[in-house]
DNA sequence: GTCTATAACACGATAGAC
DNA sequence: GTCTATCGTGTTATAGAC
């Protein structure tokens, strides 16, 4: 039987380096050029590699994205722990962990697009809600459990289980919004960031109200209901 | 000086036809074999025209699922008109004109996914948020502008002016979970759709309670701000 | 203006040899 | 693991016919 760790030592060692250097070489040129401009001929070329090297690594020239999201996600989770470290309130501790994504994917805007539409696509491995990208997005709600449970927040037992999904949700709609943006240093962005969160914060804790609970709760109640 | 309508009589009848002939032929193959399986080459065949005439009544491939989307939205409109007619309550008619779009789309859901992939790229002419989409959007927000305003909803000022587009946010949202929607006959939509619009219509009447009024004009405010 | 026929191009992807 | 050669596709170009 062989073990997961058998395919990253010894003769693989040289693969591994090839595999980086393929990589790395279609971010860079990605983020020159564009994803469009860039062809896999192009990226091979410039890696000294064949095209069917490539292939070799990357079944796809989206798997190349993919493999940029990654990069992303983990550079994310870096610049998190920081934030959940030192902040208490929920409100500076989700507007962080937002701004950490914005400013951490910055460099990308441009072809961030590519990316979102292959995310979109209901049958591509890579869409967040593929079964494929369930440890990917598993690892992102942790994120967002972290984010509430470290926090000032009390709310109602049903809601509290919910929310870190709910966060990320909100967290795909700022990058959807950070996707379209075209303003001057993503200034909508952040904007929204800064002013939204507050209010998600202000609507929680209204869920002391019992009018509101009753919603919350119905609210709960169907996004259970509705998941797959 | 020519007039616009000059393009529309006469020796432009035939191309009319011609036209029409491709885009059904496109529209019927997408649903037989999904898009990606579809060639330009085998719709201009199978329509008995050359590939090159194909071309000159649609810039691309992504053209005719241009047309198709338009064709949907023809049909949603005619669709949603009786149930306007007959229905007062806002719960009644919001859940009719999803329902409706539910109906009018549903034998496309297949191959749909492929359509919103382009769709979600911010730099497709295709995407709803885009400049080109602008009469599209206008129109399909109009539709939900109705379904308010004939309604027996009261909402502040502010709310109900912004309403309309919210609405047409809403159904943003519900098309994008039909896409990802795998359930047999689309049942997990539906539910989705029977279910939030009624909280929807809650959560909008709460509006009447001064704290919560004072979010709604918070949310309309960013709302405002944040829009391009 | 509408349409045909055919070739050619660039790209993503694959097959099969080494 | 890596290469070369090749395929299938969207798209464009050419050159013309009615």
């Amino acid at each position: 039987m062989t073990t997961l760790t058998d395919v990253t030592d010894g003769a693989t060692a040289k693969g591994e380096q090839t595999r980086e250097l393929i990589l790395s070489t279609a971010l860079r040129m990605f983020r020159e050029q564009g994803y469009g401009k860039t062809t896999m001929r192009a990226i091979a070329g410039e890696a000294g590699v064949s095209v069917g090297n490539a292939y070799y690594y990357f079944g796809s020239k989206e798997h190349l994205m993919q493999a940029y999201y990654d990069l992303l996600v983990a550079q994310h989770r870096e610049a998190v722990e920081p934030i959940l470290q030192a902040e208490k309130s929920f409100t500076a501790r989700m507007t962080g962990v937002l701004l950490a994504w914005l400013e951490v994917a910055a460099p990308y805007h441009e072809f961030a697009g590519t990316f979102f539409k292959t995310a979109a696509d209901p049958n591509s491995p890579l869409s967040p809600f593929s079964e494929q990208s369930a440890p990917a997005r598993e690892a992102g709600i942790e994120i967002f459990r972290q984010v509430a449970e470290g926090s000032d927040l009390k709310l109602p037992a049903d809601l509290r289980a919910e929310l870190p999904e709910l966060l990320w949700l909100l967290e795909m709609a700022v990058v959807l919004f950070w996707v379209h943006d075209k303003s001057p240093d993503l200034r909508r962005t952040t904007s929204l960031v800064n002013r939204a969160v507050p209010l998600v914060d202000r609507l929680l804790r209204l869920t002391r109200l019992p009018v509101v609970r009753g919603i919350a709760t119905d609210i709960v109640g169907l996004i259970k209901a509705v998941k797959p």
